[in-house]
DNA sequence: CCATTGCTTAGAAGTTCATCGAAGCAAGCA
DNA sequence: TGCTTGCTTCGATGAACTTCTAAGCAATGG
């Protein structure tokens, strides 16, 4: 049985009404982080390529950029002038991040945007950080 | 003003007893996630290092194998005889995350023993994470 | 229909990385 | 002292990665 923490919610309340999210069983995907039990080989290749995709400072600043952005989406345009190199390399990175499904993106008109999809970086998270599975139940 | 929390000890704790541990004013590095704004060139040149020492399926079984050792702390012979890898690619992986920062370790007599260093993979998980500043205060 | 702008794909060059065998060092033991 | 075990360093090799230029495709506008 796990105590289940929103820890979005903590800094705004009151140390007296922590939030029990999910005191139930935990799946093998959600409530297993790093120290629980050791990663087996299958989950730690399945793993692995997501950091990957975020272990390049370009990527890096890709995916704050695309988080940051108003309206949660970002042009192309916007991302590649803020980089000293070339759209193609944006475009590889931007291509990296989409495949590992970090991002997605849509064409409309002249433009793509991208954006992110939390849900992917909220498992990651979850999976390094401190022994709380919260916000790890999807993907 | 952040409310810092030490998420290692809530599961162990009284919901009532939460530590304040650090509720000072964040410094750049603290407590600013992935989505909150963009990250600066620099930081992310810092960054990325960390999150490219565990873009390895071995390197992430390495360090889930040694987060969930009893005692918090592996001998090097257990590890090797967890994978089809010679003793120099080990060697070579605790290498890295050692370089980065995510582990430590001490020769005793024959042995050599690592253990991980939480406060590492916290900020990590934390600036990927939902717009959260706890336990990013440290390194 | 052709020209322009926005973005992606293709292909190449240089660099980094994972892995191994061989050799080295450190500690314990005969 | 010399042998054995545990782990690391060295050097090499083949694969993967980052970046570029050139070329291609999609959408808009004259």
């Amino acid at each position: 049985m796990w105590l289940c923490i929103d820890l979005c919610q903590i800094r705004d309340m009151s140390k007296h009404e922590l939030p029990i999210i999910d005191a139930g069983v935990p799946d093998a995907a959600c409530c297993a982080p790093l120290a629980c039990e050791p990663l087996s080989e299958s989950e730690a290749v399945e793993l692995a390529p997501l950091f990957k995709a975020i272990a390049d400072p370009v990527r890096l600043r890709l995916l704050s950029l695309i988080a940051c952005h108003e309206g949660g989406e970002t042009c192309v345009c916007d991302l590649t002038a803020a980089f000293d190199l070339t759209p193609p390399t944006i475009s590889h990175h931007l291509k990296v991040l989409k495949q590992a499904g970090l991002i997605d993106s849509e064409r409309r008109g002249t433009w793509v945007y991208y954006w992110i999809k939390p849900e992917v970086l909220a498992r990651m998270s979850a999976l390094i950080g401190p022994a709380s599975p919260a916000l790890a139940g999807t993907a």
